[in-house]
DNA sequence: GATCGCGATGTTATCGGTAACTCTTCTCTG
DNA sequence: CAGAGAAGAGTTACCGATAACATCGCGATC
């Protein structure tokens, strides 16, 4: 094979191809987006042009130009933790699908407000937050009021009407469910493990666990305050299982679980039989455990999808798609629960 | 506060700066990037203009009209995988702390070839591949020649020189370490569930197996194939555990190792008493299992920040600072491994 | 004192597209 | 048969930057 003829192959533009294809470069972005009139006999010709050439529109310059925006950033902090990780995943699946291009930009915990807009590529980038910790939270609030936002937050807001650019899960009625399938086993009270909260008020799934205790006449034992890892579910219960009539724990995730379910061992509990525990968010060991894990099975993929879905819907209302459902939270029981002890 | 006082408030440009500032958008454009001769004064007035105004520039426009390269897309599969998600992370936070914008796509297991040149918003982008399976070493092997690219890679390639653009972790060695870690506790042979192959070649961590258990002369069993999840890893040795001969057993990764000792609880066998089991990976969950997994620690994100490393090189020889090392695998040895049952 | 050289800036072209407007043809009415 | 309306395609401006080249002073050299 010769040297290849010129100095740079620079790859094929729009000009190019009209050039080629005998027609103006105007010609050939219609045949592109699909948009305004052009003669089938045109449009084969230029297609088949852009086969021909390999061309590949330039979605720098498209964006640039005006065109319709095709590509996302998402902020998230910390996505060792498995929601974070799971709903970026399935944004990162229903963008692509769409077409889009998206980008990930990761929040320190100490992430100052001022930074946020320099991690868009431009003003008016469209985002996607998700908001399940505090950080993700002010990134959202500090975002500038021209850009297209969607989130996946903790909760829906108390106060004022829903946003409708927010999807969110049902971690109340989940940890209240959570809560009464513990106490139908026969305990007295169930203890809650919290993980932190994105918010000043009370997180949902505290809440949940609350009203379900409250509902049936149960006392309420003060939250323990854990952070995301087993370490802080470890730690923070470890006191608290000296004391035999502690039966049953439900923990803020299944991180915190695990901590748990090890101090248990070192106590001397067994479980189910001494102690039951149920996690929250059904990560993936969470089937294989010793013992395997009850917990909440969250859709976070699916929630993530449904945010991009609102995104989309927001970006251009006529042609998006409906928006996707996503799963309810679901309680699956495995071997970490069991009736109280006698 | 009274209505804005235009019809649209469109975000500064390099013009506005110019022309508040009383200078040419040129000159702007040099101070932005700190490049030619531009008098003190001038510069100090610009920057005050550009703090003043809120200026940021369009990483868009940059990238069009030449600029430095500033933005990465990473290509990667299956992010529910601890190995791909942490090396992600490590190169989304060297790539952010920069200055680079990063995008992410992620591979399905068939995606097309063709696909992959789709997947770049212009051509001749920045990529860095996660070419830990079969799919990431296609996209890599699909890209176009003109992508600088840098490469995350599970071996280095036996045949021809190391590709300097290449970073990988010595699973080779670490995997022969383990093994010997097992035989000096007195067991006969170890017997191994292997990760799926990047290659058609021996995988790294099969190979290092090997190696050890031949050069202490010992038989060298069959190794089984397992997936990437640990109902494969179950799977897969559950009828090899009814063997009481069977006393070690590595695993590719650690959800094998979850696996694997789900199966070995339900055969009766205790760990470590009966089996001893290692993992490889050191994935969070590892340390809080019960019983908590021995496992090879992969330094995962060290990796990633070394490869952005490396493609910072790639595109600015000059200014990149030095790649940054990772650190060498290391044996954790923690309660499920143990010395041969006598 | 005129020319040279260089620092400091301004001009103009260009990157690869999109949007708005214009210009031809036809075809359909009246 | 003339004029309106619309389809099909071309022209020109613009998006927000960078790069190459041109220009303007001004001190140094001869």
């Amino acid at each position: 094979m010769p040297a290849q003829d010129g100095p740079r192959t620079r790859s094929a533009s729009i000009w190019d191809v009209a050039r080629v294809a005998g027609v103006s470069q105007q010609t050939v972005s219609r045949v592109i987006n699909g948009k305004a009139r052009v003669s089938e006999a045109t449009r084969a010709r230029v297609l088949e042009v852009i086969a021909e050439l390999g061309y590949r529109p330039n979605r720098l310059a498209q964006a640039l130009a005006g065109g319709p925006v095709r590509s996302v950033t998402v902020l998230t902090s910390d996505t060792a933790l498995y929601g974070a990780a799971a709903t970026l995943r399935g944004m990162e699946e229903a963008a692509r699908t769409a077409g889009f291009s998206v980008g990930i930009s990761v929040l320190e915990r100490d992430s100052a407000q001022a930074d946020i807009a320099l991690r868009l590529n431009r003003p008016g980038e469209a985002v996607m937050v998700i908001a399940f910790d505090d950080a993700g939270v002010r990134a959202l609030r500090a975002l500038p009021a021209d850009v297209p936002v969607a989130a996946a937050v903790e909760r829906r807001p108390d106060d004022g009407p829903d946003d409708p650019w927010q999807a969110w899960l049902d971690d109340r009625a989940a940890a209240a469910h959570a809560t009464r399938y513990l106490l139908g086993l026969g305990h007295r009270t169930v203890h809650y493990v919290a993980i932190p909260s994105s918010t000043s008020v009370l997180p949902q799934r505290t809440q949940g666990w609350q009203e379900a205790l409250r509902a049936a006449g149960r006392p309420v034992p003060e939250p323990l305050t854990g952070g995301w890892s087993p370490r802080s579910g470890y730690l923070a219960v470890r006191s608290l299982l000296a004391d035999r009539s502690v039966t049953a724990v439900l923990c803020g995730n299944d991180d915190l679980a695990l901590g748990v379910m090890r101090a248990a061992r070192e106590a001397g509990r067994d479980i189910p039989g001494d102690l039951s525990v149920v996690g929250f968010d059904d990560s993936p060991p969470s089937a294989y455990l010793n013992p395997s894990l009850t917990t909440v099975r969250l859709d976070f993929e699916g929630l993530g999808r449904a945010c991009f879905g609102l995104l989309h819907r927001r970006l251009d209302p006529q042609n998006a798609p409906a928006v996707p459902a996503w799963s309810e939270p679901e309680l699956i029981v495995r071997e970490s629960s069991g009736p109280a002890p006698a």
